[in-house]
DNA sequence: ACTTGAGTTCCATTTAATGGAACGACTCGG
DNA sequence: CCGAGTCGTTCCATTAAATGGAACTCAAGT
């Protein structure tokens, strides 16, 4: 209705596989009367929320937009505690790592740590997974109470199979993925919250299958567990499962 | 004037030092009236252009803007090819690295790689740095014709030492800085643009300052260097100037 | 119980958004 | 050189939303 939810679609548009939007794009996309699509975009170049790219009609997100994921990270404790024990397990371990929060069904990356292997995993921050479909997304969900999940993937046909996977989950205390969304490349995660502001964030490393073993991948969990568990001490996070390894 | 306009006005206001936003806090920063300010913050929440930090009545950013600096860099070949360039810089020599774009009189970092020393400069991503008064920020004025600096600058009291140290970083094709910003940091930066796009960019190293001497400097122009005239010819740089160390 | 400060809601007024249609700019193929 | 197609902008009367003063709620402090 209002032009702030029509401005709020056009950058959701950026969320995926879009990296420049057209009025025609925005017209395509979003069902709007051309005319509003063009004074939309031109009010929001104004508003340094988008800027053309060179001199074409194509926009991207402004330059007001850049600093504002810095500053979502800044706002909050727990994502620069979970930070610091990120960074240090891909510095020990070469590999790269993530912070992670969920949305609704899907996962968006806050943080990342690349690795320093040469054979390492490319950084993905800024995409939008599904939840049910990654270990870190798992990783929160398992913090969701069984009901919880049944009614946020109410009719979804993987519900069975993701209510066993999370169980699973609860019991270890971490996700595991091996070569589920890329080929090839595993992930270990575990999530822990903050009461206080009711966020959750996951802590999650990604690895070529071919360079780790079990031992390997425990040793990572442990690293992993061992950060987590005193961020949960520290903030309070009562829920917080200690990893079996 | 519009409410883009306003909502545009609150997101700046994360910026600088600012890790949340109430309604009095807006009022006070924007000098609007409390009723527009709380329909203002309750509509962009609606918007998820804000959220809300726990059930108090601070805002952050909301989670539509986490993937949105992502999607500048993705629509950015130069942004890309510049984030291989100092990735493995950054690798290589275990420092921490940057790139930055030019906004006005500020610079600011739009990717980051964190050094594996275990003495490193924290990355500062997300923060907007006078351009005049760092390295980075000057290998991107330097881009610009000695007019245009004036221009941009006119009545500004540093606009002499700026134009003196401009020059250099012309002559030179890179620019350095040592304890400025910080104490203890040295900083050196190669800039390179896209006349396609009219894009510019600053590849940036930073480093601790008693670590690193005039060899292990020159090293990591030449590095910056080849690295940044591959990019030039690539993508036809004809104003890029090539390092004399 | 009184004050102070923060946040929300109400309502008449003003101002901006809407969308159909006409217009201008560019590209492609003949 | 022309006409069809695509894309983006502008115009204008209609409709809908933003505005800001004031009244109201709620909580904390004294």
């Amino acid at each position: 209705m209002s032009v702030l939810n029509n401005a709020a679609d056009v950058l959701r548009c950026f969320g995926n596989d879009c990296p420049d939007l057209t009025v025609s794009d925005v017209v395509r996309l979003l069902g709007m009367p051309k005319a509003n699509a063009s004074r939309l975009l031109k009010a929001m170049r104004e508003a340094n929320m988008l800027e053309t790219i060179g001199d074409s009609h194509r926009h991207r997100p402004g330059r007001l937009m850049l600093d504002l994921a810095a500053a979502y990270r800044r706002s909050s404790l727990l994502i620069g505690r979970a930070s610091e024990v990120v960074a240090e397990a891909s510095n020990t371990f070469g590999h790269t790592g993530y912070i992670s929060v969920r949305d609704g069904k899907e996962v968006t990356a806050v943080a990342d740590f690349q690795g320093t292997n040469a054979l390492r995993v490319v950084s993905n921050i800024g995409r939008r997974l599904p939840a049910h479909l990654s270990a870190t997304g798992r990783s929160l969900l398992a913090r969701l109470g069984e009901e919880a999940v049944h009614a946020l993937y109410a009719g979804h046909s993987a519900l069975h199979d993701l209510s066993e996977q999370l169980s699973k989950v609860r019991h270890q205390g971490f996700a595991y993925s091996s070569q589920e969304a890329t080929p090839g490349v595993d992930a270990i995660a575990i999530s822990v919250a903050d009461p206080r502001t009711d966020e959750a964030v996951s802590l999650c490393i990604v690895y070529p299958h071919a360079l780790v073993d079990t031992k390997g991948r425990n040793e990572m969990i442990a690293a992993l567990a061992k950060g987590a568990a005193r961020i949960a001490e520290d903030l309070g996070d009562s829920a917080f499962i200690a990893p079996r390894i």
